[in-house]
DNA sequence: CTAATCGTTCGCAAATTTACGAACAATTTT
DNA sequence: AAAATTGTTCGTAAATTTGCGAACGATTAG
């Protein structure tokens, strides 16, 4: 093994943010709360072929990786993008996937 | 449960590709690959800090999303990026991101 | 106060991922 | 032909991920 070699802070957190979108449901939930300002719970939950309680996991797996944001409010809990963050992953993905040379040139 | 509800086709290979970049040892392969034209499996290896079984478990993941393409030349095999899929992934990502509005308009 | 609603957490099972060294096949060098 | 180089595959272990139902706490409605 090499080994001194050690992965950058900006290689690991893209491959975070790629992580939390490896899976079609936290996608599907992406997507849906891209088209909205806010969506409660229930409503993310009735978009989605799995369970409430899995649901509930993939909610806190985007939430740890800072793409949603949660608010209780009375007896539900209203969820949105975090825009600022969103905005960050973002450029993160458009830079990767810039820094594609070939001998003709940037493929971008 | 719901749930007749499915994930969407372009739901599904936005998380496969996504998947794929999940993890940063796949990150900095896709970094350096896409600084050159080709490279032999000795200098990406050469690049991580783990061992090249693993990087090879890497490589083969990153081939089977479509992402690189190897080819065998003598005794070593030499790895490019797949640029016709990149520029799929690309294209993913980037309609993937722009979909979040708000009631300020469009992210993007 | 009691019952119903809402969503999280717990506990568990199954599947997948990550990592490694050893063994291996294929080629090249000596 | 024998030895060295190259990279994959095998076998295994540990950790993580995904999924569910049941139980739970918090709030609201009756």
């Amino acid at each position: 093994m090499n080994k001194n070699k050690k992965y950058t802070e900006q290689q690991e957190k893209l491959a975070r943010f790629a992580k939390a979108l490896g899976h079609p449901a936290r996608i599907a939930i992406l997507d849906f709360l891209a088209k909205r300002d806010t969506c409660f719970f229930g409503g993310i939950n009735d978009e989605l072929p799995i369970a409430k309680a899995t649901v509930s996991q993939h909610l806190k797996e985007l939430k740890n990786a800072g793409l949603i944001q949660g608010e209780i409010e009375g007896p539900k809990v209203k969820y949105c993008i975090n825009r600022e963050n969103w905005a960050l992953a973002k450029r993160a993905f458009g830079e990767f996937f810039c820094n594609c040379q070939s001998k003709k040139g940037n493929c971008c």
